[in-house]
DNA sequence: CGCTAGCCGGAGGCTTTGCTCCACATCGGC
DNA sequence: GCCGATGTGGAGCAAAGCCTCCGGCTAGCG
């Protein structure tokens, strides 16, 4: 058993068939999270791909594995924004322009939302992609706090808690309050902007923060935790050749 | 087939074992609902309160009714806080102060978080004790801009914003990163400072945001359309304007 | 063409949750 | 202590989701 990761492009030649059903239920799944974010029920991506349950489970074996198939170019997306704000000369444009383009992003797609929020421990493909945008924006903190135009105690985990914030509000407000999204990343940038005098409360740290988004993986039905990772990918758990790994 | 509003005691003298078991249900949701939110099943919380789920029903008919008699206390505190707070000399001490309290409940109680973002239809006396929270935070806010120690475009529809996205992030950090909400309530008041030449975008309306509370509220399975929850009450309908008073 | 590996669909088992209903138990006035 | 009004528990049904399995179909090679 060759153990590549995750078969981003099916392992072999799917019958021409076959390949036209896995693009419907990615294009299907795209829709789908996108409007009702990771959770959605499967079933409602088959039912709009015109495609029976079986098939689906057939080619993405679990749940993450189709958001991960479905979401990489979304996911591409948020890390050229923050590659593409390191270019800008101005690092204050730079980091606030990267922060409006994330948050859009978010409220236009509740899967990718709930997305950058999570560990995907099956997928090193997205989390390699992740790591990549974690890397520019951490520059784009720094560049921005050497320049002084943002709080010199602003850490990169305070923009993660923005995204979780940011998320919720997209969700709740949707259509029904259109502007409030918007309102509240002004606000949050307000936040980063330096202040003399003002003293914040320490910041969680890089590895709690790793914590919370491995828990809200799990939320979704996606198990995080190496055994059952690795079970899924077809890998060996760790200590290997047990009968089952215990998890179940 | 009475039209009493809601039984926030029951109607008549329950007997010495029904009345135990109302409140051994009571204590069970109050637990409950602030450990995992106002979505929780109803059959763990018959469970923690050794009872039948048959019990639980009989007192309180809808989730509604449960969590309306479950949590008033708690949303009293909500509205005293805001009271309180008026009674501080330094208009921008009040509102920070109130702003820290209500987040720090909201931290505490999952379930008060939740319906602190939701409206509910079927009970006028937590509609009204929030509806005098409402007026309380109104009034801090306008002090605090008399004072000038707030900036002139912060609104009361924001301090609901900021509720939703701190309940998401009390949710999402936990236990596990438990000074990520604190931080980010840090962060949420600086922005509320003012700041001279940086305008906003304009915020939602009130209107607004009482929908989004009216969806939220369907979200946890909370009918918040007249026509469920009169039949709810077992009142009539239509017509009877006596709603909820407006909300500002 | 004909054949078969590969693919398809969805029936169906399982679990969780909501909610109803009724045979039985208990309280407490007399 | 009797006895009916009141209360109790949980069996049971329905709905929604997850996921597996298998009888039948077809694409595309030879």
């Amino acid at each position: 058993m060759a153990s590549s990761n995750q078969p981003a492009t099916p392992a072999r030649q799917l019958r021409a068939d076959a390949a036209r059903n896995r693009e419907a239920v990615l294009c299907a799944a795209r829709e789908v999270f996108a409007e009702s974010g990771l959770d959605s029920p499967l079933e409602e991506i088959a039912r709009r791909a015109r495609v029976g349950i079986g098939t689906l489970y057939r080619r993405f074996p679990s749940r993450e594995h189709l958001i991960a198939a479905a979401l990489v170019g979304k996911i591409t997306e948020y890390a050229d924004a923050a590659e593409n704000a390191l270019g800008e000369a101005d690092p204050w444009a730079g980091l606030s322009g990267f922060v409006r383009k994330i948050c859009a992003l978010q409220a236009g797609d509740r899967g990718l939302a709930d997305l950058l929020l999570m560990t995907m421990a099956t997928s090193g493909e997205i989390e390699a992609i992740r790591e990549r945008a974690n890397r520019a924006a951490t520059e784009l903190i720094a560049r921005a706090k050497a320049a002084g135009t943002v709080r010199p105690d602003l850490t990169g985990e305070d923009l993660l808690l923005m995204m979780i914030a940011n998320s919720s509000i997209a969700a709740a407000a949707g259509r029904d309050a259109p502007c409030a999204q918007p309102r509240f990343v002004a606000l949050m940038l307000e936040s980063f902007q330096p202040r003399p005098d003002s003293a914040l409360p320490r910041p969680p740290s890089a590895a709690e923060m790793r914590r919370v988004m491995t828990r809200l993986a799990a939320a979704y039905g996606c198990h995080a935790d190496p055994a059952a990772a690795a079970e899924l990918c077809g890998g060996h758990p760790p200590q290997s050749s047990l009968g089952q790994p215990a998890a179940h």
